[in-house]
DNA sequence: AGTGGTCTGATGGTCAGACCAATATCAATT
DNA sequence: AATTGATATTGGTCTGACCATCAGACCACT
């Protein structure tokens, strides 16, 4: 025991480790394609039985799919392990979508705190791209807001990727893939005013111009008025929401009386 | 969609099984050494590549281990059975522990934040319960720290339940979940010297004081500095491994000499 | 007697090339 | 427009070969 011992790491190995460190890092996205095996192992330089080999790791473990004559898909593990059960609460109690708002508030400020204070220059020419993406949709000639919901969350993904917290990134991926998949609501129901897509673009740009300037608490600053305002718009929906079911009901009520020849007094007891 | 697909298991798959059925029921021994990949290929009648990433995937999740040019061998699984895939994945990148940390801190601080605001007085009762619970186990005449790190995990759950936000309580749940049996963040490695219970115990004070006081901010804080403690003792942690690791290199560097009667001048060259 | 070097066989690690099987794609057909 | 069928792409498997490492036997030298 006298030396430490030569470790000779395996080709697949360091392929392996590679791969997984490109997924964690996001370099590598859920749901994306690998190139094909034979494309990738050329790349890498190593044969394909030892690709081979670390893609089968790599699957066993949970981060790749293999689909026969499709291609090799990245999947979401992380996220997975860690809010698949949110997504059952979300869909059970649907009363918690405030509280999905209020935790996304924190993480934002929080990816936008770091995002500020650790981004490399390539993240940040990527946030200025996602950011003008943004400003394109919305000057747009008749605005879509499929697009515009697109352009929104690859922005707030640039951010969680730009802050370089691994779990905070797949985290906040997740929580913006419930949006997108409507588990909790989506950009069009909550803002039918034409002028909340201005106020959301004023408050996009006061974020990233706080990441930009390096602002770290600025960046959260704004990142978390933004999820209030969202909280704001939510919660009025939610309430016009209820609101236009009394008035519906109300209706109903009158038009049945009315038929049934009573009077509007005829429904006190 | 009349009828059921037919799923292709793949060779290797299928060899992966056997032999992991073969080890859990105690047919493959841990320490045996299974035959030559060439003999055991042919065994089975598969080709060579087939077999080996079958072994690939057990090595990776730990059940067998292969010595270049010695062997391939059973290795004890009895230990690390049971680890989540993220789990493991945090022991293998220490970066993403630090990220958990981190992320666990923002998470802690919000929680406090939200307990201090809107606890309670059932919430304030039981937390007040769970942190008598910390002193009591603190003050044990011998000390389980064991014991002790259920009682934290079972104070930081008391606050994320009196944050009354569904969804933050289902991510800490989670997060303590994982390092429930992690070594990583073991509590007894992480805090050798005798006075770090000590100090634990005053911040975990602290932040039950805050919350008792309604202080959120003050809440938020305590949390932080608590978190942000761990992060710096999980770090000292990391870097005394290091300097532990080379200190007993020196040692037996010494001792070699001593016994062979060498000045350590004779090292020199 | 002990030390180091060399050889040999077994074993895991890697590679190249080939063929099979499932899938995706798109043009041709109805 | 929908369906079908040919073709290209891609993962799955196999064969055979060569290299690197290990363990042990054997030998030469001190």
């Amino acid at each position: 025991m006298e030396f430490a011992k030569i470790k000779q790491e395996r080709v697949s190995d360091a392929i392996a480790r590679q791969l997984e460190t490109m997924i964690l890092e996001g370099v590598l996205k859920p749901g994306e394609r690998l190139p094909a095996e034979r494309e990738l192992a050329q790349e890498l330089s190593v044969s394909r039985p030892s690709l081979r080999e670390a893609l089968q790791k790599l699957e066993s473990v949970g981060f790749l799919e293999s689909r026969h004559g499709g291609g090799t898909f990245v999947r979401n593990v992380v996220a997975s392990s860690l809010t698949e059960p949110l997504t059952e609460v979300l869909t059970r109690h649907p009363q918690a979508a405030l509280d999905f708002i209020e935790l996304r508030g924190t993480l934002e400020g929080i990816s936008a705190y770091y995002a500020a204070q650790r981004g490399t220059p390539e993240d940040r020419a990527m946030l200025t791209q996602r950011f003008q993406a943004i400003e394109e949709a919305h000057d747009a000639p008749e605005p879509s807001s499929r697009v515009e919901a697109e352009r929104d969350a690859d922005f707030h993904i640039a951010i969680a990727e730009a802050s370089h917290n691994i779990l905070l990134l797949h985290v906040m991926r997740s929580m913006l893939g419930m949006i997108r998949n409507d588990v909790v609501f989506n950009r069009a129901q909550l803002y039918p005013e034409p002028d909340a897509r201005n106020v959301l673009l004023a408050q996009h740009r006061a974020v990233y111009d706080a990441i930009m300037a390096r602002d770290a608490e600025g960046a959260r600053a704004a990142a978390q008025a933004h999820m209030a305002h969202v909280d704001r718009a939510l919660r009025a929906f939610e309430q016009d929401k209820a609101r236009a079911e009394i008035a519906r009901m109300r209706l109903r009520r009158y038009e049945t009386d009315r038929k049934s020849g009573q009077g509007a007094a005829g429904r006190d007891r």
